[in-house]
DNA sequence: TTCGTTGCAAACATTTTGCAGTTTC
DNA sequence: GAAACTGCAAAATGTTTGCAACGAA
């Protein structure tokens, strides 16, 4: 008994997008990468409809990597590594963020805990090397 | 043995306010608080000393809060609360940052973990409060 | 004098918004 | 046909930057 729901072609797209990816796209990203398929897709309607599953609960903001807003599709809690040098936000599923503090948190504070997110920030493989190399260049 | 005194008013004066401050003032907000003991202060000054005390590491960036972001005097690692009411970012220190996850991190990662940061998003206990009046007003 | 800091305002980049036209059911 | 979505471009916002003036050594 599901409600007959309305489908709007773009809107589909970028939840889509979001949800089969793992890169975290910006809403720029999220225009580039979709522009190809839906030529007349304009930026502000990305950034509607971010906005807009944001709100709902439907996507997460991973936050602001270099002043710009990272989305992520997988809105279960996970830990997140940002590289500094790269600005790539990678997932890391085999740590787990330990969620049981919130518990904890929400008897000191009082209020309500509504997320919880464990984020590490450094340099990735790659640009640990290529910094290496920077260095003695 | 007079030391060399530096006369570097402004900058102090930033740095030694958000010091002494648990608010996680915004540029914005040292601003406001500075203007009115330092009249020729400007905004720019502001965001030039924060940039600077950033990179070396003398104070650390909480993230942004509706796209503004927040600083912290107190650079060791230690657990966030933001609310998404009243915009406050609370301190928790009773609550651990697990830093030795940093490890695992490392060696699932490969590159180099440089910060760990943990955060909690909700409602504080007055914006909870006044959340459930408004709903029945 | 020299070098770094600052005020000011213009420039910048990201994000939001108003409106008219289009799409979905 | 009503209601919701969208393109476009202008506006709003937070932040950075260029330049001339200033201050301390």
């Amino acid at each position: 008994m599901t409600q007959p729901k309305k489908h709007f072609r773009k809107r589909d797209a970028i939840l889509s997008y979001l949800r089969s990816t793992d890169v975290h796209p910006s809403a720029d990203m999220v225009f580039a990468q979709l522009k190809p398929e839906i030529p007349d897709l304009s930026l502000g309607t990305v950034y509607r409809n971010l906005s807009m599953f944001r709100q709902q609960g439907v996507i997460v903001s991973v936050g602001t990597v270099n002043g710009i807003e990272r989305f992520d599709g997988n809105t279960k809690p996970h830990v997140h590594f940002i590289c500094t040098g790269c600005d790539a936000v990678i997932d890391m599923h085999r740590l787990q963020v330990p969620t049981e503090l919130a518990r904890t948190a929400q008897s000191i504070l009082g209020g309500e805990i509504e997320n919880c997110s464990l984020t590490f920030t450094g340099r990735c493989a790659q640009c640990a090397n290529n910094f290496k190399k920077g260095e003695s260049a």
